[in-house]
DNA sequence: CTGAAAGCGCTTACAG
DNA sequence: CTGAAAGCGCTTACAG
């Protein structure tokens, strides 16, 4: 049977009585003022059995925890939080959620923020909004830090956090005058690694499907792609550039327009990522008809799993997600628990490595 | 000019004074009270000006803005939500993330949800965990309401909601034994529709790629096909059925040990999810080197764009999640305002329609 | 270890 | 329309 709090003077009836007539429904929550006097012990005695670290007897909090187990009473967050000013609640702001790389990213972040006892409350940036009217959003909502993903933020906003001080970390992208903290994989040098492969793999004409053109990474691979091209030799009219949006319908209309018959087909196409990079090789395969890497070579960057599928077996850069979410995580930590911020804001760069598949074969 | 504040007690100044030194940060936080001496009104009526339709003139709000904007104030929804316990946030608990599908759905539900005025909240509930323990932390942060997708949950959990007095509305998946609201697709009705489009093309033979076994959907999906098939004459040996656990691995793993060679194939594939259905096609173009729908057709559910690129042509059958999202936050929002529920559990269900493509031609 | 008390930053009757 | 005051449900010095 349940233990009997009417005399607590809480009200506890459910919804319908026994002939089926509608009650009004309990809203009545639980407090530590009601488990404390169901125990008999002072209401801050209960808020300690819930706070780790705190000292209190282990009887007392045995007979507190099960008061609270019988009451189904669950802490308020919100008054605690008060208190602290700390949420426990990191805001993970995201661009670009067509591209599968960053769901597994927002995924990445989610387990691993989840696993050190933060909530996450995610944002979706749509193209056209402005990721600073986000910002403001999660400012108002208190988090603990923020962690900013293919986003542009302005100056203004930056200094809104830093005010506050709310961390904010750069996931894969960072801000030319800004000086924040950012994990990033090294964009220049995965470029660059991919100009040398295509250049050794025999192309000397090449196409770039480029992405974002307000991001870094983008612009920093497609920088890398063409320097290591020029040091080999190849004229900077060979290396052909498109602006495809990022994603697999950009793309796709990139190539549509640039590609419509077979015969101008450079020797490689590299897409600035994998999804960009699998939208070229549905059109040359399906709509140009031409075999990859017989006719054409193809590579992308970020070694998505649905590059990696059968029909792609896309070669490309891999972009080591975990260990990137760590490092951020870390760099998160520090803002946090260090007061005054070291002078020098602190980068991460992750490198990438190549993942041979088809459509580039291994020499 | 930036206003001086010094003289209202708020400490300011930057991390770094001009000799390169560092400094303590700021992180003294405006309250209203600040605001309430700056514009030199009442705390009150600070909180007023933030709070629409409460009863202020106009110049006194216009002044109190002015002078919240003077010292970038951003007003505390953590202390608000202690008052008017409404948090204005929204959990949204995932499964099945791995499936483009609700990665589409949460970013539906994310963008409605911001629309009118929440935050969200999104909880992914990993393979082996249950979202039971996260309902549990989803309760301490004083959530308005929840949405559940893609997941199991215990009756314990969900009349721990409903004595809190938060609304639970189920998308796309129903608890049996559970009188909470639902919005779903007519899966069984789709599932159908399938078996008689795939008989009328000519199938005799079938085989089903199966998804979660304890979730609702691909069981009635499932059982919708069958029917269907069995009404039309098939005896049920020539359906075969195979688990594949909803995802492209899970599916193509599940062609490979079934399929090893083409002679075994059956007329007919329903994925019933359209990941699944794509990595058939897949097994069966680059594996076993056979064409669609020549050799074999295939079709899925739910229509994610991969599926409707051109490498897969898949026909498949539509889940409008727009309108499916949109009745979800209605019967929340219904939740959220009525006091006493309606007897009967809300219950929507949007029906799907078929969309063709190639992998099964239009007769 | 434990309780009484102040306080976190707001909202909202209650009087004017 | 507006201010003083109580209170939302916790945490945390402060004394014992």
């Amino acid at each position: 049977m349940r233990f009997d709090i009417a005399h607590l003077g809480l009200f506890t009836y459910s919804n319908r009585d026994e002939a089926g007539e509608l009650m009004p429904r309990n809203k009545t929550t639980v407090t530590s003022h009601d488990v404390a006097r169901l125990a008999g012990v002072s209401q801050a005695s209960v808020s300690r059995a819930f706070t780790p670290g705190s000292s209190l007897s282990p009887e007392k909090r045995e007979k507190i925890l099960k008061a609270a187990d019988q009451l189904d009473y669950i802490p308020n967050s919100i008054a605690s939080s008060l208190n602290t000013a700390r949420t426990n609640t990191v805001a993970l702001v995201i661009g670009d959620i067509d591209n599968p790389f960053y769901v597994r990213v927002q995924r990445a972040f989610m387990t691993a923020l989840q696993n050190r006892g933060y909530q996450t409350l995610t944002f979706t940036v749509e193209p056209e909004a402005s990721p600073d009217e986000a910002i403001r959003r999660v400012l108002r909502f208190r988090v603990d830090g923020i962690i900013l993903t293919a986003a542009q933020l302005s100056t203004r906003t930056a200094s809104l956090c830093e005010d506050r001080g709310i961390p904010l970390v750069l996931f894969n992208r960072y801000i030319p005058g800004l000086e924040l903290p950012v994990v990033r994989c090294d964009n220049f040098g995965g470029g660059k690694l991919m100009g040398q492969t295509l250049y050794a793999a025999g192309a000397r004409t090449f196409s770039v499907l480029k992405g974002d053109p307000l991001g870094t990474t983008s612009k920093d691979r497609v920088e890398g792609f063409q320097m290591s091209l020029l040091e080999q030799g190849i004229r900077s009219e060979a290396i052909e550039t498109l602006e495809a949006g990022s994603t697999y319908d950009g793309a796709f209309a990139a190539m549509e327009a640039r590609y419509p018959s077979a015969e101008d087909l450079p020797d490689a196409i590299f897409g600035v990522n994998d999804i960009m990079a699998m939208a070229a090789c549905d059109w040359i395969r399906h709509r140009l008809g031409k075999a990859i890497p017989a006719d054409v070579l193809v590579a992308g960057f970020d070694n998505i799993p649905e590059g990696g599928r059968i029909a792609y077996g896309l070669t490309t850069l891999e972009q080591p997600i975990d260990a990137m979410v760590t490092e951020a995580l870390e760099l998160l930590d520090d803002e946090l628990n260090e007061e005054p911020r070291s002078s020098i804001p602190t980068e991460r760069i992750v490198p990438s490595s190549l993942v041979w598949r088809d459509t580039v074969p291994r020499p």
